[in-house]
DNA sequence: AAAAAAC
């Protein structure tokens, strides 16, 4: 087993040893103290040793791994202009395209005043550019997988001396299928080389990729998985689906967000929600893999220029997207994986800024709440917005289920009756069946085959009993056992 | 359920 480094209290970039052409760069960047995990990273990487590395983005993992990838092949840096004289010494792969370029952008700037040379490859894009720098030769490669592969396919890229390789966001990598990519570029490199894994979870798969592919590492874990950062304020707003849209609306205006990144679950929804929030007068535009490479980075730096005020997006933008200091996050959606659920809101109260991750929760999708919750182990707050609830004293109902759930993006629907109506615009959309009033009327109902505790009946009995009557009430007291931790019952 | 990534 590998031993956990300890945290120097107050340590300051001078004390690592790193070149004064690294230091003058890292003041340049504004940089003054090393964040905890460049503080227990920088050494270690140093010397020389493996890393496995947990470390949410936003916590300054790039540079941690970055500077002393640097400061090792400084030694090794030719200013000659001849190619061979610059071959691939340290690679670094990340799981999606925005991400290999936003390390590759803090590779350069950190390595601004050295001679070493740095390119970054990744689909989508034309791979002449990529070929002739590669032809150039570069010691710094970052990539994403399958387009490094086409570059060793087409003899662009060789692997064969890299003694420094880190895979960036490896959960990830593995989500996305990457993990045969993985081997065979892991099969072209040198077997004597020093290997950094870098990880939000430590899931069976990652320990397993770990074993096989890492030396004796050392586990540098700077916040404990699956935490998230203590300056974001997290609040969920219980919005039924078909009001989403409006709810965001209203947020944006309630709090003048100026540059608020959005979440979807889809690339439809996401395109969607762009193109309704436009019409209620929200510049914006969706980043999602359906778009072109072109339009995607086209979006992003338009928004970095704050040129953007929503940025709608799918989960490509979940993780790595260095926007300094975003101050808020809405999940549009609740994502699937409640592992994204972090990674989303780690987009803001980024390097100790404060931030706000701002949730819209559908009824039908408590059950994602509920794991979110148990993942980062506290309840959210619950907000409320501003509209009015819709007072329905209510007999019976048919117990007639919605077919379809419009989480796909279909949440759009013309203005629902005018007493009690929202007070935003809602724009003009296709009709759903369901009434708005199902969400207040009908209490969370599990699957029929789940088992349900004690506690989550009296809950739902509870919140059923306070539905009664209820006009902008607080959520938290609409829904009794909202949020509550659910017993899995397998 | 969805998303991401090579052509």
């Amino acid at each position: 087993m590998s031993d956990t480094a300890v945290t120097p209290s107050n340590a300051t970039f001078d004390q690592f040893g790193l070149s004064p052409d690294i230091l003058k760069a890292i003041a340049e960047q504004g940089y003054t103290t090393p964040t905890p995990i460049q503080a227990q990273a920088i050494p270690v990487v140093l010397s020389g040793r493996d890393v496995m590395g947990a470390a949410q983005t936003g916590t300054g993992k790039t540079a941690s791994f970055s500077l002393p990838i640097i400061q090792r092949l400084l030694p090794l840096a030719s200013t000659s202009a001849s190619p061979a004289r610059h071959p691939v010494r340290a690679l670094i792969l990340t799981p999606t395209r925005e991400l290999a370029d936003q390390v590759a952008a803090n590779v350069q700037a950190y390595a601004k005043h050295t001679p070493l040379r740095s390119a970054v490859v990744f689909g989508g894009v034309d791979m002449n550019p990529q070929s002739a720098e590669l032809r150039r030769g570069v010691e710094v490669l970052i990539a994403t997988p399958g387009r490094l592969l086409d570059h060793v396919q087409q003899k662009t890229a060789n692997l064969g001396q890299v003694q420094m390789l880190v895979l960036d966001e490896a959960d990830r990598m593995l989500d996305m299928g990457f993990l045969p990519d993985l081997q065979r570029i892991l099969n072209l490199l040198p077997k004597e080389r020093q290997t950094l894994l870098f990880s939000a979870t430590f899931s069976g798969e990652i320990k397993k990729l770990a074993a096989t592919y890492l030396r004796n590492p050392q586990t540098i874990e700077v916040a404990r998985s699956n935490s998230t950062a203590t300056n974001v304020t997290q609040t969920v707003y219980e919005v039924p689906e078909g009001d989403k849209t409006g709810a965001v609306v209203q947020l944006i205006r309630e709090r003048s967000l100026k540059q608020v990144l959005v979440f979807c679950n889809s690339k439809i929804g996401a395109s969607r929600l762009a193109r309704s929030l436009e019409k209620s007068g929200v510049v914006a535009t969706a980043i999602h893999g359906d778009r072109t490479q072109n339009e995607r980075m086209q979006a992003l730096e338009a928004f970095k220029r704050g040129e953007i005020e929503a940025l709608v997006a799918t989960d490509v933008a979940a993780r790595g997207l260095d926007i300094v200091e975003l101050p808020t996050v809405i999940n549009f959606d609740l994502p699937f994986n409640a592992e994204d659920y972090v990674h989303r809101i780690g987009r803001t109260g980024r390097a100790g800024a404060s931030g706000d991750a701002l949730s819209l929760c559908s009824p039908n999708e408590r059950k994602q709440l509920a794991d979110i919750e148990k993942l980062i182990k506290r309840p959210l707050d619950v907000g409320h917005l501003t509209v009015d609830v819709p007072v329905r004293h209510h007999e019976e109902r048919s117990p007639r289920r919605e077919g379809r759930d419009g989480r796909d993006g279909r949440d759009e629907r013309p203005a629902r009756r005018r007493s009690g109506g929202p007070s935003f615009d809602r724009p003009h959309g296709s009709h759903r069946q369901q009434p708005i009033d199902d969400f207040f009327l009908k209490p969370y109902e599990p699957s029929p085959s789940a088992h349900k505790s004690d506690e989550a009946a009296a809950a739902d009995a509870a919140s059923a009993q306070q539905q009664k009557g209820a006009t902008k009430q607080p959520l938290a007291a609409l829904l009794g056992g909202f949020g509550m931790p659910r017993k899995s019952s397998s």
